[in-house]
RNA sequence: CGGGGCGUGGCGCAGCUUGGUAGCGCGGGUGCUUUGGGAGCACUAGGUCGCAGGUUCGAAUCCUGUCGCCCCGACCA
């Protein structure tokens, strides 16, 4: 490719609309451009940067066996009700675009295709001589972002490569797993790009052991946990470590004590000299459930520890009846969350501040009784206000972390304004705690393969995600097979997804300097460019031909810069663009020579242009492999 | 959705406080000079000042509404 025929536009400022990196260089350089928020075209460039990444992600998933295949990206609602996702990822801050037909059928965009592909599986996967079977495609996805950003890195339209493999039996499953993660690693390996494997929460989708993989990069979205030894790396949505022994309190006679004004466990510590990790504290939370029933929720932590919001949510979820159906959300009670849900409570009679993991549950029921005035001043509307009594489950959920309810003795709220109790027990309380881990992991934490280790924090950007489903979709959705004794049972299903579009931007994000992208050379647009230094030389003019010519012969991916522009701005637009090699015919033309310059590092030297193919095919080929070698 | 900010030629911005009919740099076109790290000179084209109301003799500027975009938090490849 010539670059006068590119259509290259490149910018000389950083466009106003771009942040990090990697998306000012996207724009600068020519390769995407916004379209809509979260909606990016992408330019001819990076359209041959995707086209590189899928040909490696195709190669290695082929070589495992796994069948790709193209689903469609308009879905029918009923499909997602049937695996009981439609309202969750419709309704509220639902992120599936949705729409009706002209029928007045509703449709959703498709965010991820477990339902379309378990649906032909129940249609096609019947025994369990067929299996194992691993479908992949790389297409694009929708999902409305609640807040889309950074470019392609989390846009509400990118291309997904996700895969979904069937199994007679979990063992199976396991084996697969285990397979993709072994191919993701060749894959981003041979991206050029560092990743790291992290345990992971599995979030909407759902299902069991889930990892992702992180391309480190410190305008990652992602906090990374890991430990010196390598032997353990989580999102810290997920992490687990030791918390740092507790101080013990001398057992002592619970007794009431005077906390006028004393809200926060600073404040405790601060007036009577406890240390937080000898209080316990209790949160006071709502989750909103999709029947539209509101759970209240009551957490105690140790002290010092601070919640995981994700860990709570899933302990909340497994928690749920049937019928409440999916979690939609978890928040603290507050005046916000009273007013938006037109809660009829009275939060004055709350005892914030001094709550007690034996808050009781009368305490909301009591304070839920709509008082005339309240009805007035809401919506004026007594039916919303007793429709929103009733959707109050009038029992707390009462949640405790393992750092909590290992004290022996503590300190607690007294569920009285300005009281707090001294020396209390689990069971003075008359409370039998249930145990979910809810606590954050922080760096510095002990880890609990070795407490010798301690967790380090690093951002990261996910590029991958791997999942053992289960039979979650299987069960839902019906597909069934018949195993080797004859009798019916639901398939086994794993996910894993990469995101092609991210990946590319990732890359970037990992892999620039102050003058521009320094692509890998397996996913570079181009391999080499040819830079002619001044077009109006003829010597110049036709030996960069020459070589541009002998250069596509040879197999690489060459770009000849033909432009009659000053030879500066050819060397400014080379290293914007990242290409990997640029090889110079200027001055030393008339000799033969010609310059060759690595774009990563700036190394340069001049060679006879006759030796220029034998040397660059190797360099470039053995680039092709990435970081494999 | 909550909090913060921005919409002025293709791009980056000034002008707005204190209303008087739009400017700078880059980019585009033409010509001459230049030619190894985003050249110089000259000429030139290009703007409903996001949109809609309002105030005013007069609005980019003041007021109201609305749309779009970006940043910080909850969602995810």
């Amino acid at each position: 490719m010539r670059v006068s025929r590119l259509m290259l536009v490149t910018l000389r400022d950083d466009p106003a609309e771009a942040e990090i990196p990697s998306h000012k260089l996207l724009l600068r350089a020519g390769y995407i451009r916004r379209v809509a928020s979260g909606i990016y075209a992408y330019l001819p460039l990076l359209f041959r940067v995707l086209q590189k990444i899928s040909a490696i992600v195709r190669e290695e998933l082929n070589a495992t066996g796994a069948l790709e295949t193209l689903l469609p990206q308009l879905q029918p609602a009923d499909l997602w009700e049937r695996s009981g996702r439609w309202s969750g990822y419709t309704a509220g801050e639902g992120i599936m675009f949705h729409l009706r037909d002209r029928q007045g059928r509703e449709l959703g965009l498709g965010p991820t295709h477990e339902e379309v592909v378990t649906a032909l599986a129940a249609d096609l996967l019947r025994s369990y001589r067929q299996l194992p079977v691993n479908l992949y495609q790389i297409q694009t996805k929708f999902r409305d972002e609640i807040r889309p950003r950074f470019g392609l890195m989390r846009g509400r339209e990118f291309i997904m490569k996700d895969g979904y493999s069937f199994h007679a039996n979990e063992a199976s499953l396991q084996d697969s797993y285990g397979e993709m993660d072994r191919a993701y690693r060749r894959i981003f390996s041979r991206c050029g790009l560092r990743t790291v494997a992290v345990e992971a929460d599995s979030g909407a989708i759902g299902g069991s052991a889930s990892q992702e993989f992180m391309v480190t990069a410190e305008a990652g979205e992602d906090l990374i946990l890991s430990s010196g030894d390598g032997l353990y790396a989580a999102n810290q949505e997920r992490a687990v470590s030791l918390a740092a022994a507790a101080l013990p309190l001398a057992a002592q006679p619970c007794r009431e004590l005077d906390t006028p004004g004393q809200t926060s466990i600073e404040d405790l510590c601060a007036a009577h000299g406890f240390d937080p990790s000898q209080i316990v504290k209790v949160l006071l939370l709502v989750a909103r459930c999709a029947d539209g029933s509101l759970l209240p929720v009551l957490v105690s932590l140790r002290g010092d520890q601070l919640l995981n919001a994700v860990k709570l949510a899933n302990g909340v979820s497994a928690r749920l009846a049937p019928e409440q159906g999916t979690l939609l959300s978890i928040e603290p009670l507050t005046a916000d969350l009273v007013r938006s849900e037109r809660l009829p409570l009275d939060l004055s009679a709350i005892p914030f501040g001094s709550l007690g993991p034996d808050l009781s549950d009368g305490t909301l029921v009591a304070t839920a009784a709509p008082t005339p005035t309240q009805v007035l001043a809401g919506s004026g509307n007594a039916a919303l206000a007793t429709a929103a009594q009733l959707r109050l489950v009038p029992k707390l959920l009462r949640l405790t972390d393992p750092t909590a309810a290992e004290l022996e003795t503590f300190v607690c709220g007294g569920n009285n304004p300005d009281k707090h109790r001294v020396g209390a027990t689990w069971a003075g309380l008359g409370l039998a705690p249930e145990l979910v881990d809810l606590r954050a992991a922080q760096s510095g934490d002990r880890c609990l393969h070795d407490p010798e280790q301690t967790l380090t924090a690093a951002r990261g950007i996910e590029v991958g995600h791997i999942f053992q489903l289960g039979r979650k979709y299987s069960e839902a959705l019906g597909a069934r097979f018949t195993n080797e004794s004859g009798a019916e049972e639901a398939l086994w299903m794993g996910c894993y997804g990469i995101g092609v579009s991210r990946l590319a931007q990732a890359a970037v994000e990992q892999n620039h300097d102050s003058n521009g992208i320094c692509w890998p050379v397996a996913i570079a647009p181009f391999e080499v460019i040819v830079v002619i230094a001044n077009l109006q030389e003829p010597a110049q003019h036709l030996l960069g031909e020459e070589l541009y010519t002998s250069l596509l012969a040879a197999g690489l991916d060459a770009l000849l810069d033909d432009r009659d522009e000053r030879a500066g701005v050819k060397f400014k637009d080379a290293d914007l663009l990242g290409i990997p090699w640029r090889v110079v015919v200027g001055r030393g033309a008339k000799e033969g020579q010609v310059e060759l310059v690595q774009r990563q590092g700036s190394v340069k030297r001049e060679l006879a242009a006759a030796e220029l193919i034998a040397e660059l095919s190797a360099l470039i080929k053995a680039g092709r492999s990435g970081l494999l070698a």
